[in-house]
This record gives C-alpha cells, sequence and structure tokens, in this order.
DNA sequence: CAAGAGGCCTGTTAGC
DNA sequence: TGCTAACAGGCCTCTT
C-alpha cells in the first residue's frame, strides 16, 4: 500500500521511465479511475504533450507535461508499468497512455481505488487536495512545534493524528505503527496528553523512519512493486506492523493487534503504555 | 470545527 | 469441498 516512501519509489521509476516521451493516444477502461466527468475532454487535452518531470507531495504524484499537470494518487494498490504496446493487457489495467505510438504507461489497479484529475499548470496547489496538506516530513519543512500546534484542541487518539495527512503529509497505517512503536508512545494516547517529550521523540521518529523508508524503496506487503517490478525492502525492518503474535525486538513482550479509528494497529504492550497503566 | 461512519473496490483468508 | 462473511485501508463525503 503506497505511502510517502513508496510513492517516492514511483516518482524515481517514472523519472527514468516517461520524461520526455509524448503521449500519442490514451484509453480508459475504468473512467471512475479519472476524476473528470467529460473523459473525451480529459484525453483530448493530454494527447500530444511531453512529459517534462515528475514530482511528488506527500502521497500524491504531479506528472508535468507541456501545459497540464497530472494529479494521480495510487491509493491503496495503484501501480505503473511501462510496456511495449504488444504486450497483453492485464485484467487490472485501467488507464493507458500511449507514447510515442511505441510504448504504454499502464495504470494497474487491482481495486480501483486510485484517482487522477488532469489541471492546468499553476493551479495545482490551488487544489483541494494540496491547500490542506501538511508540510513533507523532513527538517527543512516540518518541525516538532508544528506537531503542538496540531494536537492543541484535539483529543482523538495519537495515531489518527499521525495519519491525518493535515499535519504531515505522506504518514500511512504502515508507517504510523512503526513510528508510535520508535517513539514509544501507545497508539491510542489522546491527543491532549501527549508532552513536549514525547513530542519531540514522534518528530524524530517520523523524520527517521520516513528517511529510512525512502533509503530501503519503501515496504512490500503483499503487492507493492515498483515499476521495474522490484520490490522496497523496508519491510525488513518492520518491528510491529503485521508483527502481531511475535516477540518485541526490544523486550520480548508479544506483539498485539487492535483497531485504532477503524484500522489495523500493531504495538508493544509494555513498550508503549498509556499513562499511568 | 472536530470526529466518526459509510462508501468505494476485489483478492485473500477465516469460518461454518 | 464450497459457500459466505470479514478483512485489508486512503481519502472523500456526509452526518452528528
Amino acid at each position: 500500500m503506497p505511502e510517502l516512501p513508496e510513492v517516492e519509489a514511483v516518482k524515481r521509476g517514472l523519472d527514468q521511465s516517461i520524461v520526455g516521451k509524448r503521449v500519442t493516444a490514451i484509453e480508459v477502461m475504468w473512467s471512475k479511475i479519472i476524476r473528470h466527468d467529460d473523459i473525451e475532454a480529459f484525453k483530448q487535452s493530454l494527447i500530444g504533450q511531453v512529459c517534462q518531470r515528475i514530482d511528488r507531495r506527500g502521497k500524491f504524484l504531479l506528472i508535468y507535461f507541456d501545459t497540464h499537470v497530472l494529479l494521480s494518487h495510487l491509493r491503496m494498490e495503484g501501480k505503473y508499468f511501462l510496456c511495449d504496446k504488444e504486450q497483453p493487457v492485464h485484467k487490472h489495467t485501467h488507464v493507458i497512455l500511449e507514447l510515442d505510438k511505441k510504448e504504454e504507461l499502464r495504470y494497474h489497479d487491482v481495486r480501483k481505488f486510485g484517482r487522477m484529475e488532469l489541471l492546468e499548470i499553476g493551479q495545482e496547489f490551488q487544489h483541494p487536495s494540496f491547500t490542506k496538506l501538511g508540510p513533507e516530513p523532513t527538517p527543512a519543512t516540518f518541525s516538532p512545534h508544528v506537531i503542538k500546534e496540531y494536537l492543541s484542541g484535539r483529543t482523538t487518539a495519537i495515531k489518527n493524528v499521525l495519519l491525518d495527512q493535515r499535519m504531515v503529509a505522506g504518514i500511512g497505517n504502515i508507517y504510523a505503527d512503526e513510528i508510535l512503536f520508535d517513539a514509544y508512545v501507545h497508539p491510542e494516547m489522546s491527543a491532549a496528553e501527549i508532552t513536549d517529550e514525547e513530542i519531540q521523540q514522534l518528530y524524530y521518529s517520523i523524520i527517521s523512519i520516513m528517511q529510512a523508508a525512502i533509503k530501503a524503496g519503501g515496504s512490500t506487503i503483499r503487492s507493492y512493486t515498483n515499476m521495474f517490478g522490484e520490490a522496497g525492502h523496508y519491510q525488513a525492518y518492520h518491528q510491529v506492523y503485521g508483527k502481531d503474535g511475535e516477540s518485541c525486538s526490544r523486550c520480548g513482550t508479544i506483539i498485539e493487534k487492535t483497531k485504532v479509528g477503524g484500522r489495523g494497529t500493531h504495538f508493544c504492550p509494555n513498550c508503549q503504555r498509556k499513562r499511568g497503566a
């Protein structure tokens, strides 16, 4: 399930494989992937344009063409593949961009959750997806102060805060669990209870885990691979996600699984305690 | 405004 | 074995 590190790996794959190439035709097999009512108008706006560069913001990909930018969110299982035209089309391929009449960029998405939207360049950061998006989890853009401000007045579980893209962009369910374990914070702790020391630790854990995961090419759980069919490697470093029933690497206690905000949540009941427990 | 629930999807797994 | 139900979950929309 692509979170920021996996989307960054996809971005790098697109950098290498489609920049400089011209869209010569478009095929849309599942129209709900495209967030426009008029699919024909979408196609006509994009056909003929050359890909100039790829960017990423949070979990969004921004694929820049001459006059427009294609905003792409992979959600759970979206993937891009570059193929020769002759290769058979997989049943879960929903959008095809033909490139220079010989190759195809194919968007593949088993669960059809992913979305694409075409915007005029310059409009992208006025888009509702971006106006409320929090900073990237890097030292240049993010700080403990951002966390402190965001926690103020909130009572929801700290895990829900990490998943809230308005505070910081790019964290999904896997990395939220890994960050909370790294920071010794219980996922159900109320935002209002978090101390300044815990804010510092959460900040450090967010930065370091996201950077380490990017460096490892993301995590491969079930199905994620990058454009070249390569798996990420960060799952080898997972301490709690998918480890329920196994021993904690720090203290040996059995990792538990529960639900927080409707999402599967893994934690060490000894290392991550609720206050007073 | 905050926060929770429902919907979108289908392959995999659990349970009878 | 073969069926159904639960589960996986990011984001948007609606409701409270």
